[in-house]
RNA sequence: GGGAGUAUAGCUCAGUUGGUUUAGAGCAUCUGCCUUACAAGCAGAGGGUCAUAGGUUCGACUCCUAUUACUCCCA
């Protein structure tokens, strides 16, 4: 075999085993007798690139996938993404301005040919990014949420819902976008706090214009679209309005004054002006008074015809504008500064402008209800639980869902007009030409429109788990059946509504049937700060910059060491050295084995305890892995690898295996250590895949495809832990007389002598011998019955260890530390002897309890006469 | 405004139905080591009134109440 670098080198190998897993199609699944274990990756934008939070969610996907796979289970991790509608259609549209080209020129058709030729060419770039990170995706099986058969889906739900009146168009109040010219849905309406202003603002009174009310409002410039002033008819101040009139200022509008105990009368003056088209209470109001609705905004945010002298304004140009003029007229009574939220669109930014305008819902209502009931009765488990709370808050009062968006790329609604303003929904142009036949026989095809607008891209998306498997249009095929329900999904909380529920709801409302068995919510990952990673921060490092210089393994462990499921996680490049540090330690380990030279030779005593020691220790660890893993602990269960491999494998099992330099090694020890090597690397495996590969590669001579990641997960065997207990007691000793060698200086090289205080651990401590002698460096162990005279004396729990040193011994010191201790254990006495002198407690607590605090008492008395003896002997 | 969550070492977090010595880990810090696998390392050490105030209990980091601070969600 070949020389080994000293230090790991991370992209020597990772390409090449990937390459090699590919190759083998080891990634691929099909139906078979096996339990399946399905994961639909959470498709991520078109248009997106690889960011920190992919990063987490892949790398959890990964592990549990690998982990599954280990178990015996048929995985499949389907991966792909999803169109994007507005956020792919906005980047289109800037990619065609920069080539001078505007969407307004375009036809329909020739905009789409733009569209998916960006998708074809820039689209599947995060799918290969996630290659470097060693995802094992199928790959045969990437979807697009535009696929034929994927939107063939979304039409047939579409369809189906509206036969079943579940989906109804109408003239709603909707989150208007006036720079993405669209409708948006409530979820994606942000709301952050402004600082603003309360404006006061003067309503005559018609039939006496010296006097007047004043009207609080943040958005002077809505006024044109005054239709009534409303008071709380609670209000005192305001009896006298009772049946007047109000001048609406700058408009001079006659607007009446309603009465409602909406008002808030505490709020501004009490007194608040109605405007029905833009505001989603005062239409509440405007439909409850049966007022007028004077819409005066254009779809962009400027003013129209109804915004008088204003026309062609932009609504903020317009409120400076109206306020000089009402200032100016001497209707401003004041302005104050005001604290408040205001939406904003999630996609551009912009604030959101309330707007009437006719859209297509989709009923929420009876869908939500079994949906709740599934995640409340257990059937989907969320991880962590706190999630249920804000779901079932959302699903308790969901509104109505806005699905149509004024947009050309994605899922165009399969609604046709007809001539006469009907309209019938349908499939396809030839199944609607049939019903519009019902309606007017002598209509021709031709004279059909179908609506302009497509669909909310999650309306495609909530299908994903399903449609992924073709599970709409051919419900009974052998792959839905066999993958479907998914095992598990991994997402953000962050989409919980947008998606997650959704998902549920079409699961039950398709297929009868939930979509996932578990719903692990990741952290959101922050830079040190705490601050969200964004682009506009600029505070997000680059995922293959870190993979370059960390190594995906590196990369893969840094992630996933800080983040404990549903916790943000505080980001930082440190995690990943670790990372890295660790695949290089278990490098060094491989270089250590495999520089040995073998022979046969009787085995030693202390290779054997170490060996019989390790493997009880690895049933331990693999039942630590088991719980980690079934409640979804990775961060937890990575670092007990991580303990295991750095302090249990390296510094103390192969340091006691290891020959002295340039000595041999007995063939029993070597093989099973190597065995050990190999099962360390399984357990390692779905966290790091890649050096753990490459290691087991080196370990023996294996074919090229005989991978790692195709061998099974090594199973806890027995519950025998006595050795366990033993060992740390031992790994105790050691460390006491390491320290004692560190305090005083002395070499690690130089042979010490060792006497103990013969008491109930003398088996024990005979069992472990050869193991203390190698590792502490001591000639042998003497047990004697009294303290030696002129050695420097070590507590273990209970045993005294003596060890001569030709060091002076600072007497003045050890009084000291002696002092220190003696008080640390007289201060416990007085607290265990406290209890139990309580006769309640005697008589209460757990026979068990109390039978630990008498020997809690008893150590503690035995410690404190050794340390008094060794004390007076200073003296 | 309504709801949820968090508060433990300098930092990031464990602490499983209240009792295993008056709290553990990693990172960082400090001390000593280039000891032939590893300085991306080895051997050690220091560091905490478990946010505050009450309460329940024989016993509270753990359960309850209030307060404070921060985070998130919803309106």
């Amino acid at each position: 075999m070949a020389e080994l670098e000293s230090k790991y080198i991370a992209k020597n190998v990772e390409k090449k085993w990937y390459e090699q897993w590919l190759s083998k199609n080891a990634f691929h699944s099909v139906p078979d007798e096996r339990k399946p274990y399905t994961i639909v990756i959470p498709p991520p934008n078109v248009t997106g690139v690889l960011h920190m939070g992919h990063m987490l969610n892949e790398t959890i996907q990964d592990v549990l996938c690998r982990k599954e796979r280990m178990n015996g289970k048929n995985v499949c991790w389907v991966p792909g993404t999803d169109h994007a509608s507005i956020a792919t259609e906005a980047k289109v549209v800037n990619l065609l301005k920069e080539k001078g080209i505007n969407k307004s020129d375009l036809t329909r058709e020739k905009f789409l040919k733009h569209a998916w030729q960006w998708k074809e060419e820039k689209g599947g770039i995060i799918l290969q990014q996630l290659k470097t990170l060693g995802c094992c995706c199928d790959w045969d099986r990437t979807r697009f949420t535009m696929d034929e058969d994927m939107s063939e889906a979304v039409i047939k739900v579409f369809c189906n819902l509206y036969d079943k009146g579940l989906i109804y168009r109408g003239v709603r109040m909707v989150n208007w976008d006036p720079k993405a010219l669209t409708a948006v849905s409530d979820e994606e309406v942000i709301y952050k706090d402004q600082h603003s202003k309360l404006y006061y603002l003067k309503y005559r009174l018609s039939d006496d214009k010296d006097k007047y009310v004043v009207v609080a409002t943040t958005r002077p410039e809505t006024i044109m679209g005054d239709t009534a002033v409303c008071v709380n008819p609670n209000d005192e101040r305001f009896n006298y309005l009772k049946g007047k009139k109000l001048i609406v200022p700058v408009v001079n509008r006659e607007v009446p004054v309603i009465f409602d105990e909406y008002v808030d009368m505490t709020f501004g003056t009490g007194a608040l002006k109605v405007t029905p088209a833009h505001d989603i209470n005062d239409y509440n109001l405007g439909i409850k008074h049966k007022l007028n609705s004077i819409n005066i905004f254009n779809d962009n945010g400027t003013l129209n015809e109804n915004g008088l002298k204003y026309k062609g304004l932009d609504r903020f140009d317009c409120r400076k504008q109206i306020v000089e003029d009402l200032q100016a007229e001497g209707l401003m009574e004041k302005i104050e500064d005001y604290d408040n939220k205001i939406g904003l669109s999630e996609r551009t930014s912009v604030p959101i402008e309330p707007k009437l305008s006719m859209q297509w819902f989709c009923k929420m209502k009876d869908m939500a209800k079994p949906a709740l009931e599934v995640v409340e009765n257990g059937k989907i488990k969320f991880h962590p639980e706190k999630f249920i709370n804000t779901y079932r808050h959302w699903m308790e009062d969901t509104k109505d869902w806005c699905i149509s968006r004024q947009l050309w790329w994605g899922h165009r609604i399969p609604a046709y007009y007809l001539p006469n303003n009907e309209f019938v929904v349908a499939p396809s142009l030839e199944e609607a030409y049939k019903k519009a036949q019902a309606i007017l026989p002598n209509i021709k095809i031709e004279e059909l429109k179908q609506d302009e607008d497509v669909l909310d891209t999650w309306f495609s998306s909530w299908l994903w788990p399903i449609s992924c498997f073709n599970g709409i249009n051919e419900p009974d095929n052998e792959e839905i059946k066999y993958y479907y329900p998914t095992s598990d999904l991994i997402t953000g909380p962050d989409i919980i509504f947008f998606w997650v529920a959704r998902m549920i709801m079409a699961g039950l409302e398709f297929r009868k049937e939930i979509p996932f068995h578990n719903v692990y919510f990741t952290g959101i990952v922050r830079d040190k700060l705490g601050r969200k990673m964004s682009k506009t921060l600029g505070n997000s490092p680059d995922p293959l910059l870190l993979i370059d210089k960390y190594g995906a393994d590196g990369v893969r462990m840094g992630m996933l060491m800080s983040s404990p499921a549903g916790n943000d996680l505080p980001f930082d490049e440190a995690y990943c050295e670790q990372g890295r540090n660790f695949a290089n330690k278990i490098w060094n380990a491989l270089r250590l084995i495999k520089g040995w030279s073998v022979e046969v030779l009787p085995q030693p005593e202390h290779s054997k305890l170490a060996i019989e020691w390790f493997l009880q220790r690895m049933n331990v660890v693999l039942e630590q892995i088991e719980d980690d893993f079934s409640k979804y602990r990775l961060s937890e269960c990575l670092k007990n690898i991580y303990t295991f491999i750095w302090d249990d494998f390296c510094s103390w099992f192969l340091e006691i295996v290891k020959p002295e330099y340039q000595k041999p090694i007995d063939k029993e020890t070597f093989e099973q250590t190597i065995s050990i090597f190999e099962s360390l690397m399984k357990i390692l495996q779905p966290f790091m895949p890649f050096v753990t590969e490459e290691i087991y590669h080196n370990l023996k001579e294996r074919e090229d495809d005989e991978f790692l990641m195709d061998t099974s997960y090594p199973k806890c065997t027995e519950n025998e832990h006595l050795m366990d207990k033993e060992f740390s007691f031992i790994k105790e000793i050691i460390t006491a007389i390491r320290g004692l060698r560190n305090s005083k200086g002395i070499s690690p090289k130089e042979v010490l002598q060792c006497f103990i205080k013969e008491n109930e651990d003398k088996d024990v401590i005979s069992k472990y011998e050869s193991i203390i002698t190698k590792l502490a460096n001591v000639e042998k162990i003497v047990f004697v019955q009294n303290k030696q005279e002129g050695a420097a004396s070590l507590m273990v729990r209970t045993t005294e260890i003596f060890i001569p040193v030709s060091q002076n011994i600072n007497k003045e010191e050890e009084i000291k530390k002696i002092n220190e201790q003696i008080k640390y254990y007289e201060g416990f006495i007085l607290s265990i002897n406290k209890k139990l002198s309580n006769e309640k407690f005697v008589n209460n607590a757990p026979e068990k309890v109390v039978a630990l605090e008498r020997k809690k008492l008893a150590d503690c008395e035995t410690k404190l006469a050794a340390l008094r003896q060794e004390l007076s002997s200073l003296k």
